[in-house]
Parts: C-alpha cells; sequence; structure tokens
DNA sequence: ACGCGCTTTAGTCCTCGCCT
DNA sequence: AGGCGAGGACTAAAGCGCGT
C-alpha cells in the first residue's frame, strides 16, 4: 500500500500545494538558474537565460479590437484577430503542401493520405462557393491597390467592409469584380479622411477611370454612403510635403481655401485642382515659389486649372499681383 | 509663365428598346 | 406594365496647343 507522500509524487495534479511548499528547481538549460512561477502568465521561467520550461500558449487576453472596458471584457477571445482584408476573415488554417512534421522529417503514408484528405476538405471549406472565391480575388485586389496608393490599413478594412456589404446587397451581379473592388478602396479613402483622387486609384487599378466613378456612385448610392464632397484642405499636407514647402506655406494655402469656400467658390470645382493653386498662390505670397508645372505634377492636374482656380482665388482674396 | 481659343471629357437627364 | 441598360443631347469643367 502507497504512503499519501508517494501518491502525491505519482500524481502531480492532485497535489496540494497550499499545504506543501514547492520545491526550488534548477534550470537544466543553463545549469544554475532558477525557476520561477511568472505572475501575469503562470509561466515557469529561469531566472538567469530566461527560457520557459512549462507555460500555456493560449493567450487568455481580452479581444484586441474591442471598442471599450466593458466590450473588451465580454468579447475576450483566443486566437489571432480577424481581418475584414481576407474572405474568410484571417480565421483559416493553412495546412502546408510538404508532407513533412515540425522537425522537416517526412511522414508515413498513412499521415500522408490524412493530411491530403485535410488539404482537401480546408480548401473545399475555404472557397466553398463562386462567390467566396470572388471575395478572395476581389480583397486581394483590393490589398494589392492599398499597398501601391500607401493607405493605411484601417481604410483598408472599411474598403472591405464595404466591399462584403455591396456582395450581401447583390450589387456586384453584372459588374466587374476590379471595378467594385476598386470604387469600394475609393469610397473608404473619402470615409476615412485619406483622399486619393479617382486619378490616383485609377492609375493602380485595372479597369478605367470612368467605370471607377460609374460604380462608385452607384454603391454609394445603394449603400447610402453618406460621403461628403472631399475638403481640399485634405490634399495639402501631402502636396505641400511632396514639393518640400514649409508649414506656413500650408497654413497660408489653408487660409486661402477657407476664405474662397466662404464666398462659394469652390462649388463644383475639382477639390485636388482647388487645392493646388491654393498652394501655388500661397507659396508666392510665403515668397517659396514653386511653378505651376511642378504644383501640377504632384496635384495631378494640368498648369491651365491650377491659373484658372489661381486667378479666382486671388481675385476673391482681394490680392493684387 | 501665362493668356486665349478650341477640343475633349465627365456628368446628368431623357428616351428607346429589350426582357421578364 | 415595369425594370433596366444603352445611347444620345446638353452643359460645364478640364485639357491641349499655340502665340507672346
Amino acid at each position: 500500500m502507497a504512503s499519501p507522500t508517494r501518491q502525491r509524487e505519482r500524481d502531480p495534479e492532485t497535489t496540494d500545494k497550499t499545504q506543501e511548499p514547492e520545491r526550488e528547481r534548477v534550470c537544466d538549460e543553463c545549469d544554475g538558474g532558477t525557476l520561477v512561477k511568472s505572475e501575469d502568465q503562470g509561466e515557469l521561467v529561469c531566472d538567469q537565460c530566461g527560457l520557459i520550461v512549462e507555460g500555456t500558449n493560449i493567450d487568455h487576453g481580452p479581444e484586441w479590437r474591442a471598442f471599450n472596458h466593458s466590450e473588451r471584457q465580454n468579447k475576450s477571445r483566443v486566437g489571432a484577430p480577424t481581418t475584414q482584408t481576407m474572405h474568410d476573415k484571417g480565421l483559416t488554417t493553412s495546412i502546408d503542401w510538404k508532407n513533412q512534421d515540425a522537425y522537416g522529417r517526412s511522414i508515413s503514408s498513412d499521415k500522408r493520405n490524412q493530411m491530403r484528405r485535410l488539404r482537401k476538405w480546408q480548401e473545399r471549406i475555404r472557397t466553398k462557393d463562386a462567390g467566396e472565391r470572388n471575395l478572395q480575388f476581389a480583397l486581394s485586389e483590393t490589398d494589392r491597390m492599398a499597398s501601391s496608393l500607401a493607405i493605411p490599413r484601417s481604410v483598408r478594412e472599411v474598403a472591405c467592409v464595404i466591399y462584403r456589404r455591396a456582395l450581401d446587397e447583390d450589387l456586384i451581379r453584372g459588374r466587374s469584380i476590379e471595378g467594385v473592388a476598386t470604387s469600394t478602396l475609393y469610397a473608404a479613402c473619402r470615409m476615412e479622411g485619406i483622399p486619393r483622387s479617382l486619378e490616383e486609384v485609377a492609375a493602380v487599378s485595372r479597369v478605367e477611370r470612368k467605370e471607377i466613378g460609374r460604380t462608385y456612385r452607384y454603391v454609394a448610392q445603394e449603400l447610402n454612403l453618406e460621403m461628403e464632397p472631399v475638403n481640399p484642405k485634405k490634399y495639402v499636407p501631402r502636396f505641400c510635403s511632396e514639393l518640400e514647402l514649409s508649414e506656413e506655406v500650408q497654413v497660408k494655402a489653408n487660409e486661402i481655401i477657407d476664405t474662397t469656400t466662404e464666398k462659394g467658390l469652390l462649388s463644383g470645382k475639382s477639390p485636388t485642382g482647388y487645392a493646388a493653386a491654393a498652394i501655388y498662390a500661397a507659396s508666392l505670397l510665403c515668397n517659396e515659389k514653386k511653378t505651376q508645372r511642378e504644383v501640377s505634377d504632384v496635384a495631378q492636374v494640368t498648369e491651365v486649372t491650377i491659373r484658372n482656380r489661381y486667378q479666382e482665388q486671388i481675385e476673391a482674396m482681394g490680392i493684387h499681383e
């Protein structure tokens, strides 16, 4: 018959730790370090070499994308964060095509057959129908264009959410996937205040500007996306930065836009052209002159547009050349 | 760099024809 | 009959090319 002490040694799960102090354990790796339990994760870590000897691999932390404290507490979940930018929201499992285990050793034929079956079902589940495959293509297109335009990840997420809504509302039917993907990216940029002109978006897209504009209007109308006209001031920092103009010019350009907009000059005009003209005027007023050609290159409008808008603006401002 | 006249393009509205 | 897309007409803005 075994003694109670021996039984506890054989079955560590039932050990009553409050009654018997835990024996100090020594790290095998550095041969001398003491293993201590970390307070936050409950891991057994060597105090000298930092090796984690025991610990849980599951992160029980709160949902990181919850919006407020209470939501964070309620929405605790594990695993990788979900993302709208992937058709399966990033929750997929990748099964390697190589028939090898984690150490690179080849696996048995039984295991190989099992992995083949799992791989097949994984693919079937991942893209279960044509809609899923289209979504997969559209979202990868959105990501490609967003990367080319240096659009932040948060805006890509918004674009993907709009695309999913368009898909749910059956707005894609009869239109090209690329066209809808591009227009949702353009819409997301406008909604998030990261303005990119139709020309800029069209430059990285596989569809024409005309098609993008038409699809954008349709999607915005059908999904009731409340879109304000782009404020030309949104373009000022980016254009000024590319033209290496000072903060003073930016402030002056914004002032010109504010004053002339109040007088109704902006109505019906292209925001990029309007911003470009204000920057050109501001550069003259601040003695950091840039030519109309330089400004037009950056703003992707013609010199003529800058000239026309510039003349109207200085007239409205009461400035004499 | 800028002005000017002409051309091109985009947006909007409307009509027409096809399909269900 | 009603919905929907194609296409034409019209307007305004933007672009082009040339001269100064």
